[in-house]
DNA sequence: ACCTGAACACCGTTCAAGT
DNA sequence: ACCTGAACACCGTTCAAGT
Protein backbone atom coordinates (compact mmCIF):
# COMPACT_ATOMS: atom_id res chain seq x y z
CA UNK A 1 0.00 0.00 0.00
CA UNK A 2 2.81 2.74 0.96
CA UNK A 3 5.55 1.31 -1.36
CA UNK A 4 3.93 3.05 -4.48
CA UNK A 5 4.30 5.96 -2.54
CA UNK A 6 7.76 5.54 -2.04
CA UNK A 7 8.08 5.30 -6.02
CA UNK A 8 6.40 8.54 -6.83
CA UNK A 9 8.60 10.63 -4.37
CA UNK A 10 10.27 13.78 -5.93
CA UNK A 11 6.70 14.98 -7.91
CA UNK A 12 6.77 16.98 -5.01
CA UNK A 13 2.63 18.77 -5.65
CA UNK A 14 2.32 16.40 -2.86
CA UNK A 15 0.70 19.00 -0.01
CA UNK A 16 -1.37 21.15 -2.38
CA UNK A 17 0.24 24.50 -3.06
CA UNK A 18 3.00 24.56 -0.08
CA UNK A 19 4.74 21.82 -2.15
CA UNK A 20 8.34 22.02 -2.88
CA UNK A 21 9.13 24.21 0.30
CA UNK A 22 11.24 21.67 2.74
CA UNK A 23 10.95 17.79 2.85
CA UNK A 24 7.72 17.82 4.77
CA UNK A 25 8.22 17.79 8.80
CA UNK A 26 8.58 13.50 8.15
CA UNK A 27 6.15 13.52 11.75
CA UNK A 28 3.20 14.57 9.72
CA UNK A 29 2.83 11.18 7.40
CA UNK A 30 3.41 9.03 10.53
CA UNK A 31 0.37 10.70 12.35
CA UNK A 32 -1.63 10.42 9.06
CA UNK A 33 -1.14 6.75 8.76
CA UNK A 34 -1.78 6.19 12.87
CA UNK A 35 -5.11 7.83 12.26
CA UNK A 36 -5.79 5.70 9.27
CA UNK A 37 -5.52 2.91 11.36
CA UNK A 38 -7.58 4.31 14.09
CA UNK A 39 -9.81 4.76 11.77
CA UNK A 40 -10.19 0.88 10.77
CA UNK A 41 -10.42 0.31 14.55
CA UNK A 42 -13.35 2.60 15.89
CA UNK A 43 -14.97 4.08 12.72
CA UNK A 44 -15.44 7.78 12.06
CA UNK A 45 -17.07 8.80 15.06
CA UNK A 46 -15.31 7.63 17.77
CA UNK A 47 -11.99 8.84 15.86
CA UNK A 48 -10.56 11.58 18.37
CA UNK A 49 -7.85 13.69 18.40
CA UNK A 50 -7.19 12.50 21.99
CA UNK A 51 -7.22 8.99 21.14
CA UNK A 52 -5.04 9.00 18.28
CA UNK A 53 -2.72 11.38 20.84
CA UNK A 54 -2.55 8.20 23.14
CA UNK A 55 -1.32 6.34 20.33
CA UNK A 56 1.62 8.14 18.84
CA UNK A 57 2.20 7.88 23.04
CA UNK A 58 1.73 12.29 23.09
CA UNK A 59 -0.58 14.71 24.30
CA UNK A 60 -3.51 15.76 22.16
CA UNK A 61 -1.84 19.59 22.42
CA UNK A 62 0.88 18.49 20.20
CA UNK A 63 -1.35 17.45 16.84
CA UNK A 64 -2.07 21.05 16.66
CA UNK A 65 1.44 21.82 15.97
CA UNK A 66 1.20 19.54 12.92
CA UNK A 67 -2.70 20.12 12.09
CA UNK A 68 -4.41 23.56 12.61
CA UNK A 69 -7.52 21.50 13.62
CA UNK A 70 -8.91 18.41 13.33
CA UNK A 71 -10.66 18.83 9.90
CA UNK A 72 -7.44 19.12 8.50
CA UNK A 73 -6.06 15.94 9.59
CA UNK A 74 -8.98 14.65 8.10
CA UNK A 75 -8.45 16.23 4.86
CA UNK A 76 -5.06 14.96 5.35
CA UNK A 77 -6.26 11.43 5.66
CA UNK A 78 -8.54 11.35 3.00
CA UNK A 79 -5.86 12.51 0.76
CA UNK A 80 -3.31 9.11 1.61
CA UNK A 81 -6.85 7.46 1.41
CA UNK A 82 -6.50 8.01 -2.26
CA UNK A 83 -2.46 8.39 -2.69
CA UNK A 84 -2.48 4.72 -1.22
CA UNK A 85 -4.44 3.48 -3.66
CA UNK A 86 -3.55 1.14 -6.71
CA UNK A 87 -3.42 4.69 -9.44
CA UNK A 88 -2.54 2.43 -12.47
CA UNK A 89 -5.41 2.03 -13.91
CA UNK A 90 -4.94 -0.99 -16.62
CA UNK A 91 -4.78 0.79 -20.35
CA UNK A 92 -6.22 -2.60 -21.63
CA UNK A 93 -9.73 -2.31 -23.23
CA UNK A 94 -11.70 -0.10 -24.94
CA UNK A 95 -12.69 3.26 -23.23
CA UNK A 96 -16.00 1.39 -21.69
CA UNK A 97 -14.16 -1.11 -20.08
CA UNK A 98 -11.47 1.64 -18.48
CA UNK A 99 -13.79 3.70 -17.50
CA UNK A 100 -15.43 1.01 -15.72
CA UNK A 101 -11.95 0.08 -14.06
CA UNK A 102 -11.62 3.84 -13.05
CA UNK A 103 -14.95 3.76 -11.29
CA UNK A 104 -14.18 0.25 -9.22
CA UNK A 105 -10.96 1.89 -8.35
CA UNK A 106 -12.15 4.36 -6.52
CA UNK A 107 -15.19 2.23 -4.85
CA UNK A 108 -12.33 -0.24 -3.74
CA UNK A 109 -10.11 3.19 -2.59
CA UNK A 110 -12.94 4.23 -0.25
CA UNK A 111 -14.21 0.50 0.79
CA UNK A 112 -10.51 -0.14 2.01
CA UNK A 113 -10.86 1.95 5.24
CA UNK A 114 -14.01 2.01 7.29
CA UNK A 115 -16.30 4.92 6.89
CA UNK A 116 -13.60 5.90 3.91
CA UNK A 117 -16.82 7.48 1.44
CA UNK A 118 -17.62 9.14 4.56
CA UNK A 119 -14.55 10.82 5.11
CA UNK A 120 -13.99 11.62 1.44
CA UNK A 121 -17.45 13.48 1.66
CA UNK A 122 -16.72 16.98 1.17
CA UNK A 123 -12.83 17.10 1.26
CA UNK A 124 -12.67 19.35 -2.15
CA UNK A 125 -8.62 18.25 -2.13
CA UNK A 126 -6.97 19.07 -5.34
CA UNK A 127 -3.66 17.16 -4.56
CA UNK A 128 -1.50 15.53 -7.26
CA UNK A 129 -3.29 12.11 -6.84
CA UNK A 130 -7.06 13.54 -7.00
CA UNK A 131 -5.45 15.62 -10.36
CA UNK A 132 -3.91 12.44 -11.83
CA UNK A 133 -7.17 10.38 -11.27
CA UNK A 134 -8.94 13.08 -12.52
CA UNK A 135 -6.62 13.20 -15.89
CA UNK A 136 -6.69 9.51 -16.71
CA UNK A 137 -10.56 9.83 -16.52
CA UNK A 138 -10.29 12.61 -18.84
CA UNK A 139 -8.59 11.42 -21.85
CA UNK A 140 -9.92 8.34 -21.66
CA UNK A 141 -13.11 9.72 -22.66
CA UNK A 142 -11.15 12.21 -24.41
CA UNK A 143 -9.65 10.03 -26.95
CA UNK A 144 -12.95 8.48 -27.16
CA UNK A 145 -14.16 11.25 -29.32
CA UNK A 146 -15.96 13.15 -26.11
CA UNK A 147 -16.70 17.16 -26.07
CA UNK A 148 -15.55 18.52 -23.24
CA UNK A 149 -18.84 19.46 -21.62
CA UNK A 150 -19.60 15.80 -21.95
CA UNK A 151 -16.44 14.38 -20.70
CA UNK A 152 -16.30 17.00 -17.26
CA UNK A 153 -20.23 16.20 -16.82
CA UNK A 154 -19.65 12.09 -17.05
CA UNK A 155 -16.76 12.81 -14.93
CA UNK A 156 -18.76 14.19 -12.06
CA UNK A 157 -21.67 12.21 -13.12
CA UNK A 158 -19.87 9.03 -12.53
CA UNK A 159 -17.68 10.27 -8.87
CA UNK A 160 -21.47 11.14 -7.52
CA UNK A 161 -23.06 8.01 -7.90
CA UNK A 162 -20.00 6.11 -6.82
CA UNK A 163 -19.62 8.07 -3.47
CA UNK A 164 -23.21 8.21 -2.85
CA UNK A 165 -23.15 4.48 -3.23
CA UNK A 166 -20.17 3.52 -0.63
CA UNK A 167 -21.57 5.60 1.41
CA UNK A 168 -24.70 3.46 1.48
CA UNK A 169 -22.68 0.45 1.38
CA UNK A 170 -20.44 1.30 4.36
CA UNK A 171 -23.15 2.38 5.90
CA UNK A 172 -24.67 -0.33 5.22
CA UNK A 173 -22.18 -2.68 6.44
CA UNK A 174 -21.49 -1.02 10.05
CA UNK A 175 -24.88 -0.21 10.88
CA UNK A 176 -27.62 -2.55 9.18
CA UNK A 177 -27.69 -6.18 10.76
CA UNK A 178 -29.65 -9.15 10.49
CA UNK A 179 -32.52 -7.55 12.64
CA UNK A 180 -32.56 -4.71 10.81
CA UNK A 181 -32.93 -6.11 7.63
CA UNK A 182 -35.46 -8.33 8.70
CA UNK A 183 -37.34 -5.54 10.14
CA UNK A 184 -37.49 -3.93 6.85
CA UNK A 185 -38.61 -7.17 5.22
CA UNK A 186 -41.28 -7.07 7.27
CA UNK A 187 -42.99 -3.81 6.29
CA UNK A 188 -42.87 -4.56 2.57
CA UNK A 189 -45.93 -6.99 1.70
CA UNK A 190 -48.35 -3.80 2.31
CA UNK A 191 -51.47 -4.08 0.04
CA UNK A 192 -50.91 -0.14 -0.28
CA UNK A 193 -47.79 -0.73 -1.88
CA UNK A 194 -48.20 -3.28 -4.91
CA UNK A 195 -45.54 -2.30 -7.22
CA UNK A 196 -43.29 -2.47 -4.33
CA UNK A 197 -44.76 -6.11 -3.44
CA UNK A 198 -44.25 -7.18 -6.51
CA UNK A 199 -40.23 -6.49 -6.49
CA UNK A 200 -40.51 -7.83 -3.05
CA UNK A 201 -37.74 -10.55 -3.94
CA UNK A 202 -35.63 -7.90 -5.66
CA UNK A 203 -35.39 -5.32 -3.17
CA UNK A 204 -33.88 -8.09 -0.47
CA UNK A 205 -31.20 -8.64 -2.90
CA UNK A 206 -28.11 -6.69 -0.74
CA UNK A 207 -25.69 -8.03 -3.55
CA UNK A 208 -23.77 -4.83 -3.80
CA UNK A 209 -21.06 -6.10 -6.11
CA UNK A 210 -23.91 -6.85 -8.69
CA UNK A 211 -25.74 -3.89 -7.43
CA UNK A 212 -22.55 -1.45 -8.16
CA UNK A 213 -22.36 -2.75 -11.78
CA UNK A 214 -25.83 -2.22 -12.84
CA UNK A 215 -25.72 1.32 -12.23
CA UNK A 216 -22.02 1.56 -13.77
CA UNK A 217 -23.57 -0.28 -16.86
CA UNK A 218 -26.80 2.00 -17.03
CA UNK A 219 -24.23 5.60 -16.84
CA UNK A 220 -21.88 3.94 -19.42
CA UNK A 221 -24.73 2.78 -21.74
CA UNK A 222 -25.66 6.36 -21.28
CA UNK A 223 -22.73 7.52 -22.55
CA UNK A 224 -22.49 5.08 -25.44
CA UNK A 225 -25.63 6.32 -26.76
CA UNK A 226 -25.11 9.87 -26.25
CA UNK A 227 -22.21 9.33 -28.37
CA UNK A 228 -24.44 7.76 -31.11
CA UNK A 229 -26.64 10.65 -31.22
CA UNK A 230 -23.57 12.84 -31.55
CA UNK A 231 -21.82 10.60 -34.67
CA UNK A 232 -25.58 11.18 -36.12
CA UNK A 233 -26.05 14.87 -35.43
CA UNK A 234 -22.27 15.62 -37.21
CA UNK A 235 -23.28 13.00 -40.51
CA UNK A 236 -26.39 14.91 -40.73
CA UNK A 237 -24.32 18.38 -40.87
CA UNK A 238 -21.35 17.57 -43.40
CA UNK B 1 -44.52 22.62 4.54
CA UNK B 2 -46.68 20.43 6.93
CA UNK B 3 -50.05 21.35 6.19
CA UNK B 4 -49.70 18.05 3.88
CA UNK B 5 -48.70 16.28 7.13
CA UNK B 6 -52.51 17.48 8.98
CA UNK B 7 -54.40 15.55 5.58
CA UNK B 8 -52.52 12.37 5.75
CA UNK B 9 -53.54 11.71 9.84
CA UNK B 10 -54.72 8.45 9.99
CA UNK B 11 -52.70 6.44 8.02
CA UNK B 12 -50.76 5.46 11.14
CA UNK B 13 -47.55 3.99 9.63
CA UNK B 14 -45.34 7.37 11.00
CA UNK B 15 -43.63 5.67 13.96
CA UNK B 16 -42.06 2.93 11.82
CA UNK B 17 -43.19 -0.66 13.29
CA UNK B 18 -44.58 0.59 16.33
CA UNK B 19 -47.42 2.53 14.64
CA UNK B 20 -51.03 2.47 15.65
CA UNK B 21 -50.69 2.09 19.41
CA UNK B 22 -51.93 5.70 20.52
CA UNK B 23 -51.99 8.84 19.51
CA UNK B 24 -48.27 9.98 19.68
CA UNK B 25 -46.69 11.85 22.51
CA UNK B 26 -47.57 15.16 21.01
CA UNK B 27 -44.03 16.42 21.78
CA UNK B 28 -41.88 14.18 19.55
CA UNK B 29 -43.14 16.24 16.42
CA UNK B 30 -42.29 19.17 18.37
CA UNK B 31 -38.81 18.49 19.50
CA UNK B 32 -38.25 17.07 15.78
CA UNK B 33 -39.19 20.24 14.10
CA UNK B 34 -37.05 22.57 16.43
CA UNK B 35 -34.13 20.27 15.93
CA UNK B 36 -34.72 21.13 12.01
CA UNK B 37 -35.11 24.80 12.51
CA UNK B 38 -31.59 24.69 14.85
CA UNK B 39 -30.09 22.43 11.98
CA UNK B 40 -30.89 25.06 9.39
CA UNK B 41 -29.23 27.87 11.74
CA UNK B 42 -26.14 25.56 13.06
CA UNK B 43 -25.71 22.92 10.69
CA UNK B 44 -24.95 19.25 11.25
CA UNK B 45 -21.72 19.37 13.42
CA UNK B 46 -23.21 22.08 15.86
CA UNK B 47 -26.62 20.76 16.59
CA UNK B 48 -26.09 19.16 19.97
CA UNK B 49 -28.36 17.63 22.63
CA UNK B 50 -27.88 20.58 24.84
CA UNK B 51 -28.52 23.01 22.39
CA UNK B 52 -31.82 21.46 21.07
CA UNK B 53 -32.84 21.48 25.04
CA UNK B 54 -32.05 25.13 25.88
CA UNK B 55 -34.42 26.02 22.60
CA UNK B 56 -37.34 23.88 23.78
CA UNK B 57 -36.18 25.40 27.76
CA UNK B 58 -35.85 22.04 29.08
CA UNK B 59 -32.71 20.04 30.37
CA UNK B 60 -30.83 17.65 27.72
CA UNK B 61 -31.40 14.91 30.01
CA UNK B 62 -35.43 14.80 29.23
CA UNK B 63 -34.89 14.29 25.20
CA UNK B 64 -33.27 11.17 26.09
CA UNK B 65 -37.12 10.19 27.66
CA UNK B 66 -38.52 10.84 23.90
CA UNK B 67 -35.74 9.55 21.94
CA UNK B 68 -33.61 6.62 22.95
CA UNK B 69 -30.09 8.03 21.97
CA UNK B 70 -28.80 10.94 19.20
CA UNK B 71 -28.79 9.02 16.68
CA UNK B 72 -32.94 8.43 16.92
CA UNK B 73 -33.55 11.52 16.68
CA UNK B 74 -31.22 12.07 13.88
CA UNK B 75 -33.31 9.48 11.91
CA UNK B 76 -36.60 10.90 12.98
CA UNK B 77 -35.43 14.40 11.47
CA UNK B 78 -34.18 12.76 8.45
CA UNK B 79 -37.80 11.16 8.39
CA UNK B 80 -39.61 14.16 9.11
CA UNK B 81 -38.08 16.08 6.13
CA UNK B 82 -38.81 13.46 3.50
CA UNK B 83 -42.42 13.58 4.86
CA UNK B 84 -42.33 17.43 4.45
CA UNK B 85 -41.80 17.71 1.26
CA UNK B 86 -43.40 17.72 -1.97
CA UNK B 87 -44.84 14.23 -2.22
CA UNK B 88 -47.33 14.89 -5.31
CA UNK B 89 -45.09 14.00 -8.09
CA UNK B 90 -47.08 15.33 -11.13
CA UNK B 91 -48.45 12.37 -13.05
CA UNK B 92 -47.91 13.99 -16.10
CA UNK B 93 -45.55 14.05 -19.02
CA UNK B 94 -44.11 9.77 -20.12
CA UNK B 95 -41.77 8.24 -17.75
CA UNK B 96 -38.83 9.89 -18.69
CA UNK B 97 -39.94 13.22 -17.55
CA UNK B 98 -41.96 11.53 -14.29
CA UNK B 99 -38.39 10.14 -13.48
CA UNK B 100 -36.37 13.37 -13.78
CA UNK B 101 -39.41 15.05 -11.86
CA UNK B 102 -38.79 12.60 -9.13
CA UNK B 103 -35.28 12.76 -8.83
CA UNK B 104 -35.32 16.41 -8.72
CA UNK B 105 -38.16 16.51 -5.99
CA UNK B 106 -35.62 14.07 -3.60
CA UNK B 107 -32.46 17.06 -4.40
CA UNK B 108 -34.82 19.82 -3.61
CA UNK B 109 -36.14 18.54 -0.21
CA UNK B 110 -32.12 17.02 0.71
CA UNK B 111 -31.83 20.92 -0.60
CA UNK B 112 -34.50 21.92 1.86
CA UNK B 113 -31.88 21.69 4.71
CA UNK B 114 -28.98 22.83 5.44
CA UNK B 115 -26.75 19.58 5.62
CA UNK B 116 -29.69 17.84 4.32
CA UNK B 117 -27.70 15.33 2.28
CA UNK B 118 -25.45 14.47 5.08
CA UNK B 119 -28.12 13.85 7.67
CA UNK B 120 -29.96 11.77 5.31
CA UNK B 121 -26.98 9.56 4.62
CA UNK B 122 -27.09 6.09 6.00
CA UNK B 123 -30.34 6.67 7.69
CA UNK B 124 -32.02 3.02 6.71
CA UNK B 125 -35.90 3.80 7.25
CA UNK B 126 -38.60 2.82 6.14
CA UNK B 127 -41.70 4.87 7.58
CA UNK B 128 -44.76 5.66 4.99
CA UNK B 129 -42.93 8.11 3.78
CA UNK B 130 -39.70 6.55 1.87
CA UNK B 131 -42.23 3.79 0.74
CA UNK B 132 -44.80 5.91 -0.74
CA UNK B 133 -42.01 7.74 -2.66
CA UNK B 134 -40.33 4.05 -3.76
CA UNK B 135 -43.53 2.87 -4.93
CA UNK B 136 -44.68 5.90 -7.00
CA UNK B 137 -41.09 5.63 -8.66
CA UNK B 138 -41.32 2.36 -8.95
CA UNK B 139 -44.56 1.68 -10.92
CA UNK B 140 -44.01 4.35 -13.11
CA UNK B 141 -40.74 2.51 -14.12
CA UNK B 142 -42.89 -0.85 -14.23
CA UNK B 143 -45.05 0.77 -16.58
CA UNK B 144 -43.08 1.73 -18.94
CA UNK B 145 -42.18 -1.87 -19.33
CA UNK B 146 -38.78 -2.59 -17.53
CA UNK B 147 -38.51 -6.07 -15.92
CA UNK B 148 -38.12 -6.01 -11.80
CA UNK B 149 -34.25 -6.23 -11.74
CA UNK B 150 -34.53 -3.05 -13.74
CA UNK B 151 -36.65 -1.43 -12.33
CA UNK B 152 -34.76 -2.27 -8.82
CA UNK B 153 -31.77 -1.27 -9.74
CA UNK B 154 -32.30 1.65 -11.60
CA UNK B 155 -33.90 2.67 -8.42
CA UNK B 156 -31.17 2.23 -6.74
CA UNK B 157 -28.90 4.05 -9.10
CA UNK B 158 -30.42 6.99 -9.44
CA UNK B 159 -31.00 7.62 -5.74
CA UNK B 160 -27.24 7.02 -4.92
CA UNK B 161 -26.81 9.75 -7.74
CA UNK B 162 -28.87 12.06 -6.09
CA UNK B 163 -27.35 11.56 -2.79
CA UNK B 164 -23.86 12.02 -3.53
CA UNK B 165 -24.60 14.84 -5.75
CA UNK B 166 -26.34 17.31 -3.08
CA UNK B 167 -23.80 15.63 -0.14
CA UNK B 168 -21.19 17.64 -2.51
CA UNK B 169 -23.38 20.31 -3.50
CA UNK B 170 -24.23 21.34 0.24
CA UNK B 171 -20.47 21.11 1.14
CA UNK B 172 -19.39 23.07 -1.85
CA UNK B 173 -22.15 26.04 -0.53
CA UNK B 174 -21.01 25.98 2.69
CA UNK B 175 -17.23 25.05 2.54
CA UNK B 176 -15.91 26.22 -0.09
CA UNK B 177 -15.33 30.05 -0.78
CA UNK B 178 -14.28 31.94 -3.28
CA UNK B 179 -10.59 31.98 -2.01
CA UNK B 180 -10.89 27.87 -1.99
CA UNK B 181 -12.38 28.10 -5.98
CA UNK B 182 -9.86 30.60 -6.66
CA UNK B 183 -7.11 28.15 -5.41
CA UNK B 184 -8.48 25.50 -7.24
CA UNK B 185 -8.57 27.38 -10.52
CA UNK B 186 -4.53 27.60 -9.98
CA UNK B 187 -3.34 24.24 -9.78
CA UNK B 188 -4.93 23.31 -12.80
CA UNK B 189 -2.73 24.68 -15.45
CA UNK B 190 -0.03 21.94 -14.97
CA UNK B 191 1.78 20.33 -18.10
CA UNK B 192 1.88 17.56 -16.28
CA UNK B 193 -2.03 17.07 -16.73
CA UNK B 194 -2.77 18.37 -20.37
CA UNK B 195 -6.37 16.62 -20.72
CA UNK B 196 -7.34 18.33 -17.45
CA UNK B 197 -5.56 21.52 -18.79
CA UNK B 198 -7.57 21.51 -22.04
CA UNK B 199 -10.95 21.37 -19.90
CA UNK B 200 -10.06 24.27 -17.72
CA UNK B 201 -13.21 26.27 -18.71
CA UNK B 202 -15.27 23.75 -17.89
CA UNK B 203 -14.06 22.45 -14.99
CA UNK B 204 -14.48 25.72 -13.37
CA UNK B 205 -17.89 25.65 -14.28
CA UNK B 206 -19.78 25.30 -10.79
CA UNK B 207 -23.96 25.69 -12.33
CA UNK B 208 -25.13 22.64 -10.28
CA UNK B 209 -28.32 22.87 -11.45
CA UNK B 210 -27.40 22.04 -15.06
CA UNK B 211 -24.30 19.73 -13.62
CA UNK B 212 -27.54 17.93 -12.11
CA UNK B 213 -29.14 17.87 -15.63
CA UNK B 214 -26.52 16.49 -17.00
CA UNK B 215 -26.31 13.36 -14.89
CA UNK B 216 -29.80 13.06 -14.93
CA UNK B 217 -30.12 12.58 -18.41
CA UNK B 218 -27.42 10.51 -18.80
CA UNK B 219 -28.87 7.55 -16.44
CA UNK B 220 -32.06 8.06 -18.35
CA UNK B 221 -30.38 7.89 -21.42
CA UNK B 222 -29.07 4.55 -20.07
CA UNK B 223 -32.51 3.09 -19.23
CA UNK B 224 -34.05 4.10 -23.18
CA UNK B 225 -31.11 2.48 -24.47
CA UNK B 226 -31.43 -0.60 -22.34
CA UNK B 227 -35.70 -0.74 -23.13
CA UNK B 228 -33.94 -0.35 -27.02
CA UNK B 229 -32.26 -3.28 -26.35
CA UNK B 230 -34.98 -5.50 -24.60
CA UNK B 231 -37.60 -4.87 -27.80
CA UNK B 232 -34.63 -6.15 -29.79
CA UNK B 233 -33.97 -9.12 -27.67
CA UNK B 234 -37.89 -9.96 -27.56
CA UNK B 235 -38.49 -9.17 -31.07
CA UNK B 236 -35.83 -11.81 -32.04
CA UNK B 237 -37.89 -14.05 -29.79
CA UNK B 238 -41.38 -14.23 -31.00
C1' DA C 1 11.22 23.26 16.22
C1' DC C 2 8.41 20.48 18.76
C1' DC C 3 5.98 19.10 22.91
C1' DT C 4 3.82 19.34 27.82
C1' DG C 5 0.53 20.89 31.47
C1' DA C 6 -3.23 22.87 32.49
C1' DA C 7 -7.12 24.94 31.55
C1' DC C 8 -11.68 26.46 28.92
C1' DA C 9 -15.93 25.64 27.14
C1' DC C 10 -18.12 22.31 25.70
C1' DC C 11 -20.16 17.15 24.53
C1' DG C 12 -23.70 12.53 24.92
C1' DT C 13 -25.72 9.82 28.26
C1' DT C 14 -27.37 7.86 32.81
C1' DC C 15 -30.07 7.83 36.80
C1' DA C 16 -31.99 8.79 41.20
C1' DA C 17 -35.26 11.86 42.53
C1' DG C 18 -39.03 14.90 41.92
C1' DT C 19 -44.11 16.16 40.21
C1' DA D 1 -45.95 10.10 32.23
C1' DC D 2 -42.67 13.45 31.93
C1' DC D 3 -38.90 16.28 33.65
C1' DT D 4 -34.91 18.05 36.81
C1' DG D 5 -30.27 17.96 39.11
C1' DA D 6 -26.26 16.28 39.26
C1' DA D 7 -22.90 13.61 37.88
C1' DC D 8 -19.67 10.63 34.62
C1' DA D 9 -16.62 10.15 31.12
C1' DC D 10 -15.50 12.25 27.61
C1' DC D 11 -14.66 16.11 23.58
C1' DG D 12 -11.74 20.07 20.38
C1' DT D 13 -8.82 23.78 21.04
C1' DT D 14 -5.68 27.37 23.15
C1' DC D 15 -1.61 28.91 25.24
C1' DA D 16 2.00 29.80 28.40
C1' DA D 17 5.83 27.35 29.52
C1' DG D 18 9.27 23.99 28.88
C1' DT D 19 13.33 21.59 26.06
Amino acid sequence: VSRKREARKGKMARDGERAGRKPAPLQREKIVQEALNLLNEVGLDSLTMRRLADRLEVQAAALYWHFKNKQELLDAMAGAILAASNDDIPEAGDWTQRVQAFAQGIRQTLLAYRDGAKLFAGTYTADYHTLHYTEIFASTLSQAGYPPASVVGAGWTIFYYVLGFTIEEQAFLTYVDADHRAKLANVLPDPQFPTLNMLRSHLGNWDFDARFRYGLNLLIKGLLQEGKERMEEEGQIH
